[in-house]
DNA sequence: CGGGTTTGACCGGCGC
DNA sequence: GCGCCGGTCAAACCCG
């Protein structure tokens, strides 16, 4: 707001300086021919009236103002004017003794005060003609020798002024290159965050469907509880005691020597770095302490520490078209590095999240070295505080992300991080949107937004859906259906991936890939047009997700301010969080989505 | 002056 | 062991 301001009040565009401007300097100004000092001059009497635009400063004097302030400095020497002396503050505190004199008598009073109006008025006069500089008053007492002095002088200020405009301007540029980005951002992260909502919806629905119809099945039914159970974990989890659980990331898992024994306290290496110590102080990422309550009995602590470990190297890579150096994700963010990657000319800068001491989210931005002008991000990590609902977007996304990635991974029986495991996997309505790969060192998810379809473009109206596809109580809906049914038909063949909400979503289609092992079918959906229609209907059906998406717009349009978008996203989360165990903490922004 | 950025140094993993 | 590479640190610097 107050960056912008004076560039609105520069273009005046309603007209608020349509009075006569104050006039500070005592020559004459050309109105029509100076245009540049007339904003300028406008400029500063607004900065001098910040509040004008409910009391604007009453109209000056036509060309002059006085400075009575003047009348009591005596300081100031006026050599060449003598009178200037006698009017001055000497005859102001005389009068005020003769007023004291006089105050018995009202008439005497006011006899005084016309007097000192009248002095006051003479001697502005005068102030006004020995406190000029030497060139106002060649322009004021010279008037008709006013030559090429005035316009050197005029031609000087111009080209001030200009300097100034062309300041301004560019830093109006500037604003708008920024808002223009963070618009960009915002829509890449929106967009992400409603493949999110539909991904996690489905995911619900799927899972319910999936322990009905499936559940016979012990081994994929244990890992449909052990999985999930593990990336619902992913989170701080504040629920937890208190005690925040954010796994570190593979950095700081890295950092802290043998992988896979985070979870003790054998921490060795460089576990007296500051990063660290932020980290083991407020107790972070213990993933371990949440309790255990899963069936998966026969699951050793040597497995779990190497899910552990593995959880943290998950990583989310964002692909999207942005001329800004990152995508605006809500988040704050601190660079800390920088290097040059090989085999791409294009840096590779490093972020750490600064939104909280200590949490261990960071974030790799580096541009594609085949095109230049997309942009990778890349997410590790999970925060370990409050998100602002423009940054639960992305973080959520992001999340989820992660959960399909290591569900995928981890809940495969034959081989953890197999480096050959290659799913690339495919919206129905679109070219390629995700590619997994937990190819070493780190799993990766990438969301491809380049060339995405916007999830929101819709073809054609959509008929009235018959019911609430996203209605918690009816988890036969629309939508959910039509996400499931292909995933459902493989459903056994992706193991574990029936409880990775975005794998739900996105890896319906696997064109001949070899997932965990398994042979998948290709399988082309046919429901495409059915599926945005579905979208539509979802939207206008289901209150929490118009909310979410209204959010969300909201957040791009007023410029990502939380506290207008906090209860919308509260409620959103608290609601649809009953499939996961992320129990809405705010903590868990990352790991909580909205489903 | 505090917070963010830059940038060279350093560290650990990995392959040869 | 050595070099390469990715990732991080931290002092210097910049900026509002």
């Amino acid at each position: 707001m107050a960056k912008g301001s004076g560039l609105s009040i520069d273009s005046d565009p309603f007209g608020f300086f349509i009075h006569k401007p104050t006039v500070l300097n005592s020559f004459q100004v050309d109105y029509n021919k100076n245009n540049h000092l007339f904003h300028q001059i406008k400029i500063k009497q607004f900065n001098q009236f910040p509040n004008s635009m409910d009391t604007p400063p009453p109209p000056p004097p036509p060309t002059t103002i006085q400075f009575p302030v003047n009348l009591n400095r005596s300081s100031s020497p006026a050599p060449s004017d003598d009178k200037r002396k006698v009017v001055d503050e000497m005859d102001f505190f005389r009068n005020r003794k003769t007023s004291d004199q006089f105050k018995a008598s009202d008439d005497k009073n006011k006899d005084f005060n016309d007097r000192m109006e009248i002095e006051l008025k003479v001697n502005t006069g005068l102030n006004l003609l020995t406190t000029n500089t030497n060139s106002d008053q060649s322009m004021v007492l010279d008037d008709g020798l006013s030559t090429d002095a005035d316009q050197d002088k005029k031609a000087k200020n111009e080209l001030a002024v200009l300097e100034a405009e062309f300041k301004q301007m560019k830093a109006e540029n500037r604003r708008l290159k920024q808002a223009l980005n963070q618009v960009t951002g915002s829509y890449n992260a929106l967009q992400m965050h409603i493949l999110s909502l539909m991904q996690n919806r489905k995911a619900e629905n799927i899972i319910n469907s999936s322990e009905a119809d499936i559940g016979h099945d012990h081994d994929h039914d244990e890992r449909s509880r052990v999985v999930p159970r593990q990336f619902m974990d992913l989170g701080p989890a504040s629920n937890n005691g208190g005690e925040a659980d954010e796994p570190p990331s593979s950095s700081e898992e890295r950092r802290s020597g043998s992988a896979g024994k985070i979870n003790g306290h054998d921490h060795v290496g460089r576990e007296d770095s500051p990063a660290d110590r932020d980290q083991q102080s407020q107790g972070n990422w213990r993933q371990s302490k949440v309790p255990r309550t899963t069936s998966s009995a026969d699951q050793s602590a040597k497995d779990n520490d190497q899910t552990e470990a593995t959880m943290r190297k998950a990583r989310v890579s964002v692909r999207a078209r942005s001329e800004a150096p990152m995508i605006a994700d809500g988040c704050q963010w601190r660079k800390y590095g920088q290097k040059m990657a090989k085999g791409n000319p294009c840096p590779r800068a490093y972020y750490r999240c600064t939104m909280a001491a200590g949490c261990p989210v960071r974030k790799q931005v580096q541009r594609c070295a085949e095109d230049q002008t997309i942009l990778v991000t890349t997410y590790e990590g999970n925060h370990n505080h409050p998100l602002p609902p423009p940054a639960m977007a992305m973080a959520s996304t992001t999340s989820s992300a992660a959960r399909m990635l290591l569900s995928g991974s981890m809940s495969s029986a034959d081989g953890i991080m197999n480096p050959n495991f290659l799913a690339r996997t495919m919206l129905p309505c679109s070219s390629s949107m995700a590619t997994i790969s937990a190819s070493a060192p780190f799993p990766t998810v990438t969301l491809d937004l380049t060339h995405s379809p916007n999830p929101l473009h819709l073809q054609k109206p959509p008929p009235p859906p018959p019911m609430s596809p996203w209605n918690p109580s009816s988890h036969q809906g629309l939508l959910p259906q039509i996400f499931g049914q292909a995933l459902y038909n493989n459903q056994s063949k992706f193991s574990g991936l029936q409880v990775s909400n975005v794998a739900q979503d996105q890896s319906m289609v696997v064109p001949g890939g070899h997932v965990n092992g398994h042979q998948v079918q290709m399988q082309q959906l046919t429901q495409q047009g059915s599926m945005t229609d579905s979208v539509t209907a979802a939207i206008a059906a289901d209150p929490n997700f118009t909310a979410a998406l209204a959010a969300a717009i909201s957040s791009i349009i007023s410029g990502a301010h939380p506290s207008n978008l906090s209860n919308n996203a509260a409620n959103l989360t608290a609601s649809n969080n009953d499939n996961n165990n992320n129990n809405g903490s705010n903590g868990n922004a990352t790991t909580s989505n909205s489903n």
